[in-house]
DNA sequence: ATTTATTAATGTAAAATGAACATTTATCCC
DNA sequence: GGGATAAATGTTCATTTTACATTAATAAAT
């Protein structure tokens, strides 16, 4: 096959934010840029997209390189592609949005890799155009977090109502009415409560649950409404 | 400054899809692909990005030359990207979503260009990855118009509210009930009633609304549900 | 002029959902 | 045993959503 002729070819690269929640505040994944320029600097996690690759696949293989995370949650965000965004050359960007349980990778991100997590509300400024992408993402997380269930992503496999209420509060900057939340929440069916509670942070201790992994897959699409009056919170 | 070296560079690509409504139906713009391999097949109007433009820029440039169209609502929908997406070479595109009011470009399309509305019920196969392009478009379609009012944009200026209903059924393909969609769509505030009737699609007549533009910006992202139990209809 | 056909416009009541609000319960520590 | 702390839980009121049928305006036919 003929290839098309005349046309200019350009860099394709992918950059991942990666959003983990350490039970009371939302943090965000950052590496050090590696090479020049701003190297040094802090970077999303990025690389380009290999010849025989998919975007996707691309993705997947930056963030196990750079943190030995594999398997989570992760969708396309937005393509970047001003064509000054990287001043070395021209190179457009897919940014890719993940939700991880921070303590699933905690340690063996600091030890292995030199990735580290940053309160989102604390980041650093970022190299090129990565503080948009992440502007964008948060937008994108709350927009979608009104609607489905998407922030179990971001818990271990057991948690308690009391932590779910505080991440859906760090994601919306806000308080809800704890009667209000709970109700609603174990409405969805989604929640089974287990035996044991957690002690560490009450001296009553809460209950803790676990996702129906089943519901989960079977509702993630419709919609429940855990955000009262989104409009505020959205955008 | 510096290239990055040894990284291997990428044909990319825009492709746009173009909604429009023509008072009964949802129909599609396509246009015959005007080069080898799928010569003369039905196409998506795309085009590749130029060295010092933005994507954003690059579709609109190809919607202006390929129809005529220019400054309507567009929006990146995803970039698609599987290595072997393009037969000929690689290429990475990026699709976007436009919503135009059909009357406004009918004739000019259809006299100056090559492109043709598709019942799109009723479209042709697609070349390549398009027919995926357009099944997701009308996902995301579907999911925002659930909650924003972007219908509007495949309107004319003046339009009645049956007009309006139709638009929406045939969004979503189902019927609703059209005195509680008239009340819902009134009460948003966003309509402005008009002296004059149409009297074409009727013996008595419906009254013409013009969209309140100024509100209509300000309510752009709030939600307004006017689909009832979009579960139901989305994805 | 009257009838007929067609589609637009409109209201109400019952049900479901959402929001506001305070007390009791379990446990640890002193 | 008393005090401190956070978890768990219920009720009422307001709002929203749904279901459902009749009347009104006009053009065409007789």
């Amino acid at each position: 096959m003929n290839r098309y002729p005349l046309q200019k070819h350009i860099l394709f690269a992918v950059d991942c934010i990666i959003f983990g929640f350490d039970g009371h505040d939302m943090k965000l994944l950052l590496v050090h840029r590696a090479i020049k320029p701003e190297k040094n600097k802090w970077s999303l996690m990025g690389g380009f997209v290999q010849q025989q690759e998919s975007p996707e696949d691309a993705a997947n293989r930056v963030l196990k390189k750079l943190t030995g995370i594999e398997g989570v949650y992760m969708e396309q965000l937005h393509t970047f592609g001003r064509p000054d965004r990287d001043p070395v050359e021209r190179t457009v960007s897919i940014a890719y949005s993940a939700l991880i349980d921070i303590h699933e990778y905690e340690k063996q991100i600091n030890a292995d890799y030199h990735a580290e997590w940053f309160l989102l509300k604390n980041k650093p400024k970022l190299i090129f155009d990565h503080d948009e992408m992440v502007e964008l993402a948060k937008k994108q997380l709350r927009y979608k977090a009104a609607f489905h269930p998407i922030l179990f992503e971001l818990l271990p496999e057991k948690f308690t109502i009391p932590q779910l209420q505080s991440l859906y509060e760090g994601v919306y900057d806000t308080v809800f009415d704890n009667r209000n939340f709970s109700r609603k929440v174990l409405s969805t069916g989604l929640l089974i409560k287990q035996k044991q509670k957690d002690k560490l942070n009450s001296k009553k201790g809460a209950f803790y649950y676990k996702l129906d992994k089943k519901k989960y897959k079977a509702d993630f699409k419709s919609f429940l409404n855990f955000v009262p009056n989104p409009d505020k919170f959205i955008l």
